[in-house]
DNA sequence: ATTGACCCTTACGTGAACGTCAATTACAAA
DNA sequence: TTTGTAATTGACGTTCACGTAAGGGTCAAT
């Protein structure tokens, strides 16, 4: 094996088809550290190959850590998305687990509905109180609730 | 003075004007623990008036906690949401600080936009999931990005 | 042979947001 | 006066999501 360096040397043996990725290759482009990308696998949300000890992520596992953290994004913990993920990797299951993970799944976008709520909510306060500021009339406070 | 109750005794003075809560009518109402509300005080997110030491919450108390557990639920933190609050207190402010609050508020506006994005892109993939499950034709994983 | 770039594991540290005692205090009812 | 209920202030404990060394391996270039 003369020639498998898995990031850009001189001669790169797979140019064209590069569905190959190094841990720094991702920690780099979605901006997260290495060490978040090895706490998420201990977690068991991603589960790159090993070239001896070296990660190996794949286009899935690219895919699978975008989702990951969009996920963390609308505010869901690890175990949350970890629990979500399985959910996904049953898709072949009994019909009574499909039946968990379809309520599990319908409940999950409930929650994610009244959070958008509570966002609109927000940026109407929020926009309200700059015309406030910009009209300089004076009195202003956190207005709430009912 | 014979009579300073603060929660429901036989003889409350001021039974129609209930404008007055303490620390567990708070805490009951919305479903938080009396230690957060104290942490929320130490973090300078409420000031209650006393009583001696006893809290004594107002209705605009009881407005900003409303408003403070929203942001908590829309994913700010209690700095971000202290910082905040300290903006609504400008209000008065001079120009240059007004700019500056103005300028905050948009970019949290931004900022909750984007999260709406994630929240719908998010919506989707789990309805898309559970029609999925529900058609039982296996091959399920988590999609993502691009 | 050494340097440099990149990778690894193990393991303790950290900030946020409280939880959980412990020891008191205040007040009203029994 | 004792008992009970709700309040208080420390102060240490906990979970989450990593950060941050410390110590070491691999490979290609110099």
């Amino acid at each position: 094996m003369p020639n498998q360096s898995h990031h850009a040397t001189i001669e790169t043996p797979d140019v064209h088809d590069r569905h190959q990725y190094s841990i720094s290759d991702l920690s780099e482009e979605f901006d997260v550290t290495a060490r978040a990308l090895r706490f998420y696998e201990d977690e068991g949300l991603i589960s790159p190959i090993r070239r001896g000890l070296t990660r190996i992520y794949t286009k899935r596992d690219r895919a699978r850590l975008a989702w990951i953290l969009r996920a963390k994004r609308v505010g869901f913990s690890l175990s949350d998305i970890r629990e979500m993920i399985d959910l996904y990797d049953i898709g072949d299951g009994r019909a009574t687990q499909r039946h968990v993970t379809t309520e599990k799944c319908l409940s999950r976008i409930e929650l994610l509905k009244r959070q958008k709520v509570d966002i609109d909510a927000h940026i109407d306060e929020l926009s309200r109180f700059v015309k406030m500021v910009q009209n300089a009339d004076s009195g202003a406070e956190p207005a709430a609730a009912e």
